[in-house]
RNA sequence: GGGGAGAUUCCCGAGUGGUCAAAGGGGGCAGACUGUAAAUCUGUUGGCUCAGCCUUCGAAGGUUCGAAUCCUUCUCUCCCCA
């Protein structure tokens, strides 16, 4: 068993775990940030071990398109590529399917789309999709599925979902069959967009097929907060207890803490990258967007209370500038600043599960994120 | 000394009688961003007692129902010839 639960929170689902996987040991709960085109944005693979990420994300689809499946199978693999000795967890293009809607069509076989890069047309079965995450020497792969938009129909829900889980039995059987001693885990992905009935009916279906690992998909697409924690609670009470629990697509701190409420122990996100090279940044007093004028000769660090690098050496007034300048050294700072404060967030979410106190560090932190817990963290 | 071109809202720059508080950039200010088509995108950017009114297109006069746009004079800038 790759997984093992390490202590757990008296007042909540919360848990610590440990993840073995091919390239070291992850310990949960754990962010991943987001390395689309094998790169995290603005980071070098040394400032990410510094931070202490030991399991990043890559994306299939962008890689299949480019550089292509054949370049990184010469370079042996994607590890080797992009010089990162560490855990990466491969998503499968099934975020795409929802975010490049406009490209694709999806049909059983498999999803056909154009290109968002040079409009060529493909077409991807959930066969190919392993086929390449395999190629890519993934510690930890994702299957081909159909993430929908709030607001669909039933019928088109069930649509989805049903798709969905016949690409997982087929990814599973294909997964079974050429795994090798190195090949990496493949987890499944729930989805059933809003209706819990098929987010159940999708856990079911799952489970049956024992994976290492399970997913919740199809949330944080759009829906509000009070729905996003409605179905995450009710979507993650439905997945295995001895198994991961992965959440998609989440990484501000308030969804973080719903999620590791809910007992979830992986999650990943544009957001703390994307935002800061957008000069928005994490700190224990709230969100800062950097660009505003009230930085203009604040000769403070982001956090005080934050040990990055960035916090070490520089100012909010620096950064203000180098944003307002448009350089580059402003997204490398914000971003490390980013992922760094939120490593370590994640590191004290895992002491105060840890001492059965998660309940108390949530409410705690809330309280010190200024005047809205909700607003500002979102 | 002679000839020519031009002065527009924070900047550049379009506009040549009404639909112009004035296109488009830039800059400024603010907002968004959640399995990355994102170092991106959106809004806003004269004033006020704000569905209306006032002030504004180098300055001052004038023509006209009406002018940033036409006429006169002036100021300044740039180019060419002596």
């Amino acid at each position: 068993m790759s997984f093992s639960v390490q202590s757990r929170d008296p007042g909540s689902r919360a848990r610590t775990g440990s993840l073995a996987l091919n390239h070291g040991t992850v310990f949960t709960p754990c962010f991943m940030p987001v390395g689309t085109n094998a790169t995290v944005k603005a980071m070098r693979n040394r400032d990410l071990e510094e931070i202490g990420v030991n399991l990043i994300l890559g994306n299939t689809y962008h890689l299949y398109l480019r550089p292509g499946r054949e370049v990184i199978a010469q370079a042996g693999g994607l590890h080797g590529f992009m010089g990162w000795r560490h855990n990466i967890l491969t998503d499968s293009g099934g975020y795409q399917v929802f975010s490049l809607a406009s490209f694709r069509k999806v049909e059983d076989e498999g999803v056909f789309f154009r290109s968002h890069i040079d409009g060529s047309s493909h077409r991807l079965t959930p066969e190919d999709v392993l086929d390449i995450q395999m190629v890519l020497g993934s510690d930890v792969m994702m299957p081909l599925d159909e993430c929908t938009r709030p607001g669909i129909s039933l019928q088109e829900a069930q649509v989805a979902v049903g798709r969905t889980t016949a690409w997982l039995s087929r990814t599973s059987r294909r997964w079974k069959d050429r795994r090798g001693p190195m090949t990496g885990l493949l987890f499944g992905i729930m989805q059933g967009n809003f209706y819990k009935d098929l987010r159940s009916r999708s856990a079911a279906e799952m489970a049956e097929l024992d994976l290492p690992g399970y997913a919740i998909g199809g949330l944080s697409v759009g829906e509000e907060f009070p729905v996003f924690q409605d179905l995450l609670g009710c979507s993650a009470s439905l997945l295995p207890d001895d198994k991961p629990r992965y959440l998609m697509g989440i990484g501000t701190p308030l969804y973080i803490l719903e999620a590791v409420e809910a007992g979830i122990d992986l999650f990943d996100c544009v957001f703390p990258t994307r935002t800061a090279r957008n000069a928005q940044v994490f700190s224990s007093e709230g969100p800062l967007s950097l660009r505003n004028e009230k930085y203009k000769t604040d000769f403070r660090p982001i956090d005080e209370a934050c040990e990055c690098e960035t916090c070490r050496n520089h100012t909010r007034a620096y950064l203000r500038h180098l944003f307002k300048a448009k350089e580059i050294e402003a997204a490398v700072l914000a971003t490390c600043h980013n992922l760094t404060w939120l490593h370590r967030f994640v590191c004290s979410i895992q002491e105060a599960i840890s001492r059965g106190e998660f309940l108390r560090f949530k409410a705690e932190f809330l309280s010190s994120q200024g005047e809205s817990s909700a607003g500002p963290l979102e």
